[in-house]
DNA sequence: GCGACAG
DNA sequence: ATCTTGTCGC
């Protein structure tokens, strides 16, 4: 699989910024998604400083077996910062998707959706240039605001930004700390909230993200 | 000017 | 993300 990148990466955070204003209008906010039978996780690591380790874990759904695996090692240029993640990781994520044998049907990302300053995250992002449907998911906050999050797995409440919902903030297990989920790409936030449900088992974390993680680490 | 701040 | 041991709780 090949995919068209509609703009270059060694963008200054200005010029960044300005590109995710642009790009936003390209996120599809309601479910464009048909039968999902290959789930995917994406996870990125460093070796080094300059180098990026990006693995992306291929489960079959809604069994979650491992189907496929693919890692790819990039050099980095761009620094960390919060609100530009994308340009930062997304070139090592793509690089490594690029390697499946197998085009999954759904993409969980770590990191956020639409729960962005400028409602484009890595998540989507990732979802606009490759044209799967995409979740984010991550393990803090970005932006945002929400009450209590009741302690029963699957409980959750709405992730606001003054009047506007940009995402749920989800336990995926019972008295453990809860997601920050919120659309990707071509998913719908209930949806989004479905899927990720359907992927947690016996741990905080989907079992796609937990694969990637594995294997973008050691 | 002072915090907040995905990974 | 990454640096890092033991420790509290189910």
């Amino acid at each position: 699989m090949r995919f068209r990148i509609p703009h270059r990466w060694d963008l200054t955070p200005k010029e960044a910024a300005a590109l995710q204003q642009k790009l936003r209008d390209e996120v599809i906010a309601e479910d464009r998604l048909g039968e999902v039978r290959l789930v995917a996780g994406l996870d990125a690591g460093f070796d080094d400083k300059n180098t990026a380790r990006a693995a992306v874990a291929v489960l079959s759904f809604p069994e979650l077996e491992l189907v496929e695996q693919a890692i790819a090692r990039v050099p980095v240029t761009f620094p960390y910062v919060p609100g530009l993640l994308s340009f930062r990781e997304l070139p090592a994520l793509i690089a490594a998707l690029e390697k499946l044998q197998h085009l999954p049907d759904l993409l969980l990302d770590d990191g956020q959706g639409i729960a962005h300053p400028r409602r484009f995250g890595i998540a989507s992002h990732l979802g606009v240039i490759t044209g799967i449907p995409t979740i984010g998911v991550a393990k803090t906050r970005l932006i945002g605001e929400h009450g209590p999050v009741p302690k029963r797995r699957g409980a959750w409440t709405s992730l606001m930004d003054g009047d506007e919902t940009i995402g749920a903030v989800l336990r995926t297990r019972s008295g453990v700390k809860p997601l920050y989920i919120s659309i990707g790409h071509k998913v719908s936030l209930d949806t989004a909230i479905r899927c990720v449900m359907a992927c947690c088992t016996r741990y905080r974390l989907p079992e796609t993200t937990r694969w990637a993680h594995r294997l973008a680490s050691g």
